[in-house]
RNA sequence: GCCGAUGUAGCUCAGCUGGCUAGAGCAGCUGAUUUGUAAUCAGCAGGUCGUGGGUUCGAGUCCCUCCAUCGGCUCCA
């Protein structure tokens, strides 16, 4: 007998080689009927895996993100069945789940993939699954798989079993479909009841550029058509808030091919709503004892040779401006950093002056790959809200946690709660691709690490991540779609400081290198508005939109009241606008929505007769009737509740 | 940069298997209407069908080149 733990601490006792779905038969039928998959002792096992020793047994239905692992992955499986079965000659490689659905990745030879396969492709899917075929793990000999992938020239497979020790090789099997793979599967393919097919793509073989590019096909599967329905709804609502179209629509930013690729063109009703967060911002960092400095646009190469810009990007990028004087170049500035190096240069410091704290609205220029471009998240010229900040050893600690508390700040006063947190390393087998000794590097990470734990964030470790000359602390926050981004972002750099012989003179009268933090809480003017586009869907929070309130006069005769009521709002400070064209008011409301402008104020005889105004929220919602005055004071209320300050 | 898809008026889209002067709605302009909580009516104007080449008696439609956009990959100071 073995002894099975489940997670609500009760334990029950089993023969020996019982497996989960029996287990679950025993606890209830409608456990059984439900559960996809199951871990024991922490290790993903199989429903149909025979227990022989005692442990913790966890169920997974569809409800956990483990259940739709192990269905998503088991909907890869059946996606390779068919590809085998539809195409000769092609290679499988790996097909795992992601958070939304699945991929596989196929050398397809010849034959090219696209989308209009996808129909034929999803309907014999489903056939197959009808069939109800069991998945059946099964172990072999190194050996064994290495012969059946090589019979089959399939050299990604044979890499992967390489790279396998003998004795963990495991197949799964399912009608006449076999594959080499690790476990996680649902006990039989009648599971799927919906299958979507999303894209094709391309995609290399480990990831490494240099390698054959794959095609990578991916999908979506469900249990029953009405979640399928539901999810591509879900997509076609989140296109909806795509930062692009909104920007667009609400004239917020543009493009422009003559001006050039990833080149954003902010338009006044962007510009403001910007100005706004910058001044938002800057008002914080005063607070926190930032200094603002402004530097100019280009540099001297000579400049980024010396911070290793140069030499790390300088031929991917935008190439050298030279002048008429021989040999002289200068560079679109990539970063600010080297620039506040040599403005903490420009004096002589004291232990007691530090820290320095210099904050930029810096705009910079990087020569990102035309495939990366995208909207305001990638481009190739956009404004970081960077600021350096030098200090001592000693100061290094609450330094840093000072920025995580203004990092937070920032994203609590904007709404963003659902971010998460990694702390980004360097790649250790990778070490060229980064400046400076093991030892200052073990040093910045230790002292990220620890600021973070103090600060008890729960954070996440990703290596190959580190900027080239130090460790990161970096916010993601999602898009619409889901796709994570890097906003806020925090480094510790030992590196720099050394390159530029940055001193301070110590109390005991000692030269000494300060260490330098690189921050940006946004990470970039434009990514962050992207991101806040998305997540309001264009609905700004008051204090941040450009116009607060509408006025629509109902007729000619009200026209003048109404830029009277204008003025008086304006002398309240209310982002305020009149719509006095001769249009008719079911118009004026309709675009007034479509615009998004928060409040609307229709105005006719009753409320020149009365004085009062009802108050109609975007959306349709009604917020009674108030006075001039009282409405002033609703919209500035509303402003500032959302806004606190930063201490 | 790589893989796949897409590209028709300012915007959203129609244009079947190649066949007369390329259509619609919204937006724009002009006029009428002076309007009460998501689109008043009429008229007008607007496109060398992304670019360049080719096939054809004939190309928005078929083929190739390039450009751009979208979804991914790689990259991301």
């Amino acid at each position: 007998m073995i002894e099975i733990t489940f997670p609500d601490e009760a334990s029950r006792s089993y023969k020996i080689d019982t497996t989960p779905y029996e287990i679950a038969s025993s606890i209830s039928e409608g456990l059984a009927r439900n559960v996809i998959s199951a871990s024991f002792n922490d290790q993903t096992i199989e429903t149909s895996t025979k227990l022989k020793e005692n442990g913790k047994l966890i169920f997974y239905t569809w409800k956990d993100q483990e259940g739709k692992k192990a269905f998503w992955h088991s909907s890869a499986h059946v996606l390779a069945q068919v590809l085998e079965e539809f195409y000769t000659d092609i290679k499988l490689t790996i097909g795992p789940a992601i958070s939304n659905g699945f991929y596989y990745d196929v050398d397809f030879g010849k034959h090219i993939l696209s989308e209009k396969d996808f129909p034929r492709i999803e309907k014999r899917m489903i056939e197959i699954s009808r069939e109800k075929h069991l998945f059946k793990l099964k172990s072999k000999a190194k050996k064994e798989a290495l012969d059946y992938y090589k019979k089959q020239e399939n050299d990604y497979k044979v890499e992967l079993i390489e790279n396998l020790e003998d004795g963990s090789i495991t197949f799964c099997d399912h009608d006449n479909f076999t594959d080499l793979c690790k476990g996680g599967h649902l006990p039989h393919t009648g599971f799927i009841k919906a299958v979507k097919l999303l894209s094709v793509a391309g995609a290399y073989w480990r990831a490494d550029q240099n390698k054959k590019q794959l095609t990578r096909v991916y999908g979506i599967s469900f249990p029953k058509q009405k979640e399928l329905n539901e999810y591509l709804n879900l997509i076609e609502e989140a296109k909806k808030r795509d930062h692009r179209k909104l920007g667009k629509q609400l004239e917020l930013f543009t493009f422009s091919n003559k001006v050039g690729l990833g080149l954003p063109l902010w338009l006044p009703k962007g510009t403001e709503l910007r100005e706004r967060l910058e001044s938002f911002l800057k008002k914080a960092q005063k607070k926190a004892g930032y200094k603002q400095v402004i530097s100019p646009h280009i540099g001297n190469k000579d400049l980024y040779e010396t911070s290793g810009h140069y030499q790390k990007y300088g031929e991917s990028s935008f190439k050298p401006i030279s002048t008429p004087a021989d040999g002289e170049e200068f560079l679109l500035k990539p970063m600010n950093c080297p620039h506040h190096c040599e403005m903490y240069n420009s004096k002589q410091w004291s232990y007691k002056e530090l820290p320095v704290r210099y904050a930029e609205f810096g705009t910079v220029y990087r020569y990102e790959q035309s495939g990366e471009l995208h909207g305001l998240t990638r481009v190739r010229g956009f404004t970081q809200d960077d600021a350096h900040i030098f200090c001592t050893q000693e100061q290094l600690n609450s330094e840093f946690k000072n920025v995580i508390d203004l990092v937070l700040y920032v994203f609590s006063s904007l709404g963003f709660e659902n971010f998460t947190t990694q702390i980004s390393l360097r790649d250790i087998n990778n070490k060229e691709k980064y400046i400076g000794s093991d030892e200052v590097w073990e040093t910045a990470e230790k002292a990220i690490i620890n600021a973070t734990k103090e600060k008890d964030i729960k954070y996440k470790i990703v290596y190959g991540e580190a900027a080239f000359y130090g460790p990161k602390l970096d916010f993601m926050v999602k898009d619409a779609l889901g796709r994570e981004w890097q906003l806020g972002t925090i480094q510790v750099d030992y590196n720099l400081p050394e390159r530029f012989e940055l001193c301070y003179v110590d109390s005991q009268n000692n030269f000494k290198r300060p260490v330098m933090i690189h921050r940006a809480p946004f990470g970039s003017m434009e990514r962050f508005i992207a991101i806040l586009i998305e997540h309001t869907g264009g609905n700004f929070p008051l204090w941040l939109t450009s116009d607060q309130v509408i006025l629509i006069p109902v007729g000619e005769k009200h026209k003048k009241y109404t830029e009277k009521v204008l003025k008086l709002l304006e002398n309240d400070e209310i982002r305020a606008l009149a719509d006095t064209r001769n249009e008719t008011v079911g118009k004026k409301i309709r675009e007034a929505e479509l615009n998004k402008i928060p409040f609307m104020i229709i105005i006719g005889d009753k409320e020149i007769k009365n004085n009062m105004f009802s108050v109609r929220g975007h959306g349709g919602k009604d917020y009674g009737e108030k006075s001039v005055k009282g409405l002033s004071k609703f919209i500035n209320d509303k402003s500032s509740e959302i806004i606190k300050d930063f201490n």
